[in-house]
DNA sequence: CATCGATATTGATGGAGGTCGATATGAATA
DNA sequence: TATTCATATCGACCTCCATCAATATCGATG
């Protein structure tokens, strides 16, 4: 991931509304109202996120739109619903450049060993 | 790590300055100009990522203030500097909570077995 | 095609925060 | 204590974005 990606990806993850709709979607805590969505998909339609949150409608999608855009989420169109799925590979592509980048590396060169 | 501050770490993160700040920092890719700290610290003074960033003095010093608030970095005033250092473990940290918190689990209740 | 439910888009608003210049604070030294 | 260097704080500006009401679009169904 280039670094304009991750700054993207963390700053969808920052705001609350977005992480609360990851974190519902992760637990899989949504009984979501349509009917083409099955329990192991994790997933949710936007009227679910709105009835959960409190959200006004366009906000959710404004949202979920967001969360898309960077790849956290999956969107699918089933029937008269947009469905939308968690994409854990985003979190672990997140995760694994952090690791990379922010992790501070040992010194090598404390006894000036290199130029 | 509760929700906040799961927050507060992401909204740190999710600026390209402070981004900035702490990847060269881990990559311990400065050359202090301050005399006290040793390469193997990774650390830096204020005037240090002002060269680098391009950023002006009281800019630096409030994202240096802000990454401290959150824990992503360590605050030591030695002499006439104040050098700041990367926390790792609160990167490790964050890590796993975004693990725990985002990554979906596999839903066990497909059967109906749980109520 | 007309209608209806679900979602997307538009436009407007308010608040949060990144940035800088000016200034204050603080530590070391003569 | 006076001075100097390094950093912190203050005040102001400006941009970005979360949010909502209103409206448009889209898919399904009659």
């Amino acid at each position: 991931m280039n670094t304009q990606s991750v700054l993207d990806r963390l700053s969808a993850l920052a705001d609350k509304s977005r992480f609360t709709i990851l974190q519902i979607m992760a637990k899989g805590a949504i009984g979501t109202c349509c009917d083409r969505i099955e329990a192991y998909e994790n997933g949710c339609c936007v009227a679910d996120v709105v009835a959960v949150t409190g959200l006004s409608q366009p906000t959710v999608s404004h949202h979920l739109k967001t969360l898309e855009k960077v790849g956290l989420v999956r969107k699918e169109v089933r029937g008269p619903w947009t469905c939308y799925f968690p994409n854990p590979e985003a979190i672990d592509e997140l995760i694994s450049t952090l690791r990379v980048e922010l992790y501070p590396s040992e010194n090598c060169n404390e006894g000036g060993c290199c130029p």
